[in-house]
DNA sequence: TCGTGGAACTAGAGCGCTCTAGTCGCTCCG
DNA sequence: CGGAGCGACTAGAGCGCTCTAGTTCCACGA
């Protein structure tokens, strides 16, 4: 930048309230040319890092994934592209950080080496003393959470919405014994997908259904033994996967066991995947509403950052909606 | 750092050599042990934008996707989340640069703003004079494409071969007219997908078969006009999917039309989605052999960063592998 | 004529770190 | 006893930028 201003015959301060467009610094625009023309001719390119030096913050904003990442590309609103997208143009930049391992304190001096403007972690990973270090080095934390939390701003995925829009759609088709699909431990870990088992058969019994929940992993061979127990015990006549996987997979097993669906049991899905459409009968599954404009988590990081964040956001209960095919 | 310096009662320079392990720094037992847990008293946590301003350059690789990202979770090995982490492990941050509208020296200049080491980006992205600027300011440049370039080092995604495998699996079970769905924009556009169907093609031709593309988009009611006109003018016996998604769609249309599937027309995909098993029959497929212990972007990336890049590495040519089910 | 006020600009410090070019003190050889 | 050699350490500069606290200049009113 010194080059620049040397070049364009103005100090290097003149030269910074340029090419930052600094509010409140009166530039004529015949100076603003000369700037531009030799920061132009010189292929100026700022230095991140001696301003985030300076400023003592960076526009970074780290989203803390791993593998099994919440934030996949799966879910459009929520997929790492989406959010890296609408957080850059907002002048910042998402970076991922991925170790698994680290969560509290450590996972807080970690980030907090890039003194971030934001950091993006499933709850578990904040503490009280790891939100209040960052609170103290002017990062601000945004969760994601199945429930929100006193400790920060929190993106709430509550999708048991989809559960009871599931067992809904099959009470709503005349079903009486519903079984809801899922493994014990998905149940137990208060989960994502324990949430819809666990709503899926509340909303059943509100109904006054009888309803079970019958365990089984989403892989392929657990499908056949669910259905082949069945034909011993007997049927239900609805079944409610927690996702589309679970569902397609037991449609399988039960079209290769020869009973009718959605005649004898009407099977339902959450998710809405685009490979619904390719069984037969296609799968009827329930979706989020997630449109609405703006990635939902890339506006709550930007709304914390600019601290407008109002913790009535926080818990964002998306609207269920069910895509009818032929399974139910 | 100079407050940890201070309560350890060294200087600077010293607290830097022992936090930073810096190698060739001769640094007793003893006097490291103070300034450790100086550091651990006071919390230290280093300041990564003040080192990079220092060293000229920082520990960040840049990557450049955009929503149809080549890079997507859907490839493991190619994974944004598996990239990121393994290039973690090296010492090096990955963040997501997302603005698809710009390539060339736009693009550079975006990047270098970071000085990052190193920039993964599609082909497309890089120019002479990119590559020149990039190399100027010791950002090492990584690029992702069909076919290798004398530009920089790229990782070759010639998934041809799953086309060859496909094609090969159909002939080898007798059939002797095939269809290789895909739509002409994806056979012009010299895309992944494009090169499944003209090597597929290509590979059909050569074992002596009767081959044709037959022109179809990824979606429900294309797959049915594909039939409905097959119906007519007569089926093939065999048909390739450039993806499981063209497999499955056409697999549907064709078990709702009452042909029998593999008995009068067999069906083979690509990717084996995990979705094959859920459909009925279940979809064969193709899949490239990825394994093999590091991510190979990841890998490619940190070795270029290196220095130790060996152009012979460039064309990457995974082996096909038939995962056969039931429809092929 | 001299303020006065505002627009346009600048000097210089300093953000936290790394790294060069040393200094200091000790041992050991001639 | 002088000094070479080495291990252990340090002073200080400077990376590129931003921002505070100015200075300079000019128009205009008293």
């Amino acid at each position: 930048m010194s080059d620049v201003a040397r070049q364009a015959g103005v100090s290097r301060a003149t030269a910074s309230y340029v090419l930052n467009r600094t509010p409140g610094a009166r530039i004529p625009e015949q100076t603003r040319a000369k700037v531009l023309a030799a920061a132009e001719a010189l292929r100026y390119v700022p230095h991140v890092s001696a301003r985030s030096l300076r400023r003592g913050r960076s526009d970074l904003v780290v989203g803390h994934v791993d593998g099994s990442a919440i934030m996949s590309d799966r879910l459009p609103f929520f997929g790492l592209v989406q959010v890296a997208s609408e957080v850059r143009k907002a002048g910042y930049t998402f970076l991922i950080h991925g170790d698994p391992t680290v969560s509290g304190l450590a996972a807080a001096r970690a980030w907090l080496a890039l003194r971030p403007a934001a950091v993006v972690a499933t709850l578990d990973r904040f503490t009280e003393e790891s939100v209040a270090m960052l609170a103290e080095a002017g990062t601000v934390p945004v969760a994601l959470g199945r429930r929100s939390s006193e400790l920060t701003a929190t993106v709430v995925l509550d999708d048991g919405e989809l559960g009871r829009a599931a067992a809904g759609r099959l009470a709503d088709r005349g079903c009486r014994r519903i079984a809801v699909l899922g493994s014990h431990e998905d149940l137990a870990a208060d989960q994502v997908v324990g949430n819809r088992i666990a709503e899926a058969l509340a909303a059943a019994r509100e109904r006054g259904l009888e309803a079970h929940h019958v365990p089984m992993r989403p892989q392929v061979d657990a499908a056949a033994r669910v259905v082949d127990g069945w034909l011993r015990d007997g049927l239900p006549d609805g079944v409610v996967g927690p996702t589309d996987r679970h569902a397609g997979l037991l449609l399988g097993a039960l079209t290769d066991a020869g009973v009718d669906v959605p005649g004898r049991v009407a099977v339902i899905g959450m998710d809405d995947d685009p490979f619904c459409d390719l069984l037969r009968p296609r799968l009827t599954s329930v979706r989020a509403d997630l449109t609405g404009g703006d990635t939902p988590l890339a506006g709550v990081v930007l709304a914390a950052i600019e601290g407008r964040w109002d913790p009535g956001d926080a818990v964002r209960r998306f609207p269920a909606h069910v895509v009818v095919r032929d399974s139910a």
